[in-house]
DNA sequence: CATTACCTGCAA
DNA sequence: TTGCAGGTAATG
């Protein structure tokens, strides 16, 4: 679920509400794999004590930093969410890995499917994270001579293009349909061809669907929840994405959805015409 | 590049 | 009961 939006403001708000404490304990650990590194003995044992310095985000991860200069990341997957529960607050059978601060409150990773996932990483592992994903969309690093270098080499479907994150990162199912939606651009575009007016369409149609999704708290489809508990609204404002049959906002002909790299896919057949 | 697997809940 | 879901890694 979480694309660049949600996780954007995951973070954020996690980061309103625990930057400066510090960790007890790590209270709940139910599913071992959720720790790819390292061995859940040493992942324990290295948060306990730990002081929360600064949270954010690179691509879809959690990046939280801590005073031994290890990090702590985090990715939700398709169905985690990050929330603080209050002293005493039982944490339900979905929260997998229980962080026990200071304070008594608990940051609970919550994930119905077991996908999420968590490192604990030395300042390599940081660094080969951040080199293993490509550029931030919303970043002063992508400008549209980037996006129009990236389409002209990777000469490919421009939808799977745009879930690859060794290339650009952050955009998943959700806002790849919606920035295609905005450029008018076809799905099943080969990126090569598409030229420098089209690219600038698309440039703006990541970038304004990316913002109005944070501006919006992110899209909740059934599982988002921000650090508060609560749902985002952003779902509210898809023109494309999960809106099989409804009007195209634009033309007002139905949106249609077929299967593009194994993913539902959403567009208007009148505004983005197929190659 | 396509297919499958990882998990579970939920809607059809 | 079946198929589908915001993501990604591991296979042919």
């Amino acid at each position: 679920m979480p694309e660049l939006p949600e996780v954007q403001h995951a973070a954020d708000g996690l980061g309103a509400q625990v930057v400066g404490s510090r960790i007890a304990a790590v209270t709940r650990l139910d599913y071992e794999p959720m720790v790819e590194t390292p061995p859940v003995s040493d992942f324990c044992t290295a948060l306990a004590g730990r002081e929360i310095r600064a949270i954010g985000r690179r691509a879809k991860w959690i990046v939280i930093t801590l005073d031994s200069g290890l990090t702590l990341t985090l990715h939700l997957r398709m169905s985690g969410s990050l929330i603080v529960h209050g002293p005493g607050e039982q944490p339900d059978k979905y929260a997998h890995l229980v962080l026990l601060l200071d304070d008594e409150r608990q940051i609970c990773f919550h994930d119905p499917r077991k996908f999420g996932r968590a490192r604990l990483l030395d300042a390599a592992g940081l660094a080969a994270l951040d080199q293993a994903h490509g550029v931030e969309p919303l970043s002063a690093a992508f400008t549209l001579d980037v996006l129009i270098a990236i389409l002209r080499r990777q000469n490919r479907m421009i939808k799977p293009l745009l879930l690859d994150q060794t290339i650009i990162a952050g955009i998943g199912n959700i806002y790849a349909d919606e920035s295609l939606w905005r450029a008018c651009i076809h799905p099943l575009r080969r990126s090569g061809r598409i030229g420098r007016p089209d690219a600038a369409a698309l440039f703006d149609g990541i970038q304004v669907s990316l913002r109005e999704a944070l501006l919006n708290g992110g899209s909740t489809l059934r599982d988002y929840r921000n650090s508060y508990g609560r749902s985002g609204s952003n779902q509210e404002h898809f023109n494309v994405y999960d809106r099989a049959g409804c009007p195209c906002p634009r033309c007002g002909t139905p949106v249609q959805r077929i299967v593009v790299a194994q993913r539902g896919t959403h567009y208007c057949p009148q505004c983005q015409p197929p190659p």
